[in-house]
DNA sequence: TGCGATGTTATCAT
DNA sequence: GATGATAACATCGC
């Protein structure tokens, strides 16, 4: 379920609990093996055990946990919860750290799309993620450049991990219901003015939405079991048959990209 | 009861 | 290169 504002929120809150610690050993304690991506426990184990925390923190919607050598990458895809000293049903536990401290974080993930890594580099997926839209790089001129070479509905382009990396489909529905954009729109028909509230939406919003501590809409959770806080702010996703907070009309939720999405008709129209 | 939907992404066909 | 279907998996709700 997260996004790049969960992501950082999970990010955030484990960051003075697992700086300077050893990972002692790890475990999976639901035995299932496609947790570990290309790699299998025995693997994984041997790169990370006895290795000490340098950092943790975010790229794309991957957290990074900087050890003194290598990196471990966790994609929490749907349903995954990095959680701290916190014991969920094992039946859903794809992995358990000890700490030397003999706190332990939980990888919970219900539906087992969630996926650990160990990486000597961190290139490969830098390479593969776009632009992080809460860099400096992030300008309006990149947004204004890159935006029509693409002939792209622009739903599906602002999912495009490659272009911008962490967006996911509550935050686009989101920025493009702020910058009165029609999903459905080609990229490259879009006007400048299009573009620009494009770009300022999208920082506004994932800023707002980390300070909220992310959007909990069935099962985002983090630190001890904590839920983010800015579903109140939502304008149109989860509000399909509400009114709009700008022009008042019904919020209507159709399909594209096969993915739910909710739009206010009358103030997004299409360009294309 | 059964079916479709759920915040993600990799992969394969066209 | 772009797009669409599908698979990975489990739960919930209509």
């Amino acid at each position: 379920m997260p996004e790049l504002p969960e992501v950082q929120t999970v990010v955030n809150n484990l960051t003075t609990k697992v700086i300077d610690k050893t990972i002692l050993d790890v475990t999976n304690p639901n035995r299932y093996q496609n947790v570990f991506l290309n790699s299998n426990l025995a693997l994984f184990k041997k790169n990370i055990i006895n290795k000490k925390i340098i950092n943790i923190s975010r790229l794309g919607k991957y957290i990074i946990i900087t050890l003194d050598k290598g990196f471990i990458t966790v994609h929490l895809r749907m349903t995954g919860k990095l959680l701290f000293n916190v014991n969920s049903n094992k039946k859903y536990i794809t992995a358990k750290f000890l700490l030397n401290d003999n706190n332990y974080l939980v990888f919970d993930d219900v539906r087992k799309f969630g996926k650990i890594n160990y990486l000597n580099s961190l290139n490969s997926l830098k390479t593969k993620l776009g632009i992080e839209p809460l860099s400096k790089n992030f300008t309006v001129d990149w947004l204004l450049k890159n935006i029509p070479k693409k002939n792209r509905m622009i739903k599906a382009l602002l999912f495009d991990q490659s272009f911008i990396a962490g967006l996911g489909n509550i935050y686009i529905d989101e920025c493009l219901w702020n910058a009165k954009i029609h999903p459905q729109s080609i990229s490259s028909k879009l006007t400048k003015q299009n573009i620009l509230d494009l770009h300022s939406s999208i920082i506004s919003i994932l800023k707002k939405a980390i300070e909220f501590q992310g959007t909990t809409i069935i099962n985002f959770y983090f630190g001890n079991n904590s839920k983010g806080n800015y579903e109140e702010n939502l304008s149109v996703y989860s509000r399909e048959n509400k009114h709009c907070r700008r022009c008042n009309n019904i919020i209507i939720k159709i399909f594209v990209c096969q993915r739910g999405t909710h739009i206010c008709k009358s103030c997004q129209k299409i360009r294309r």
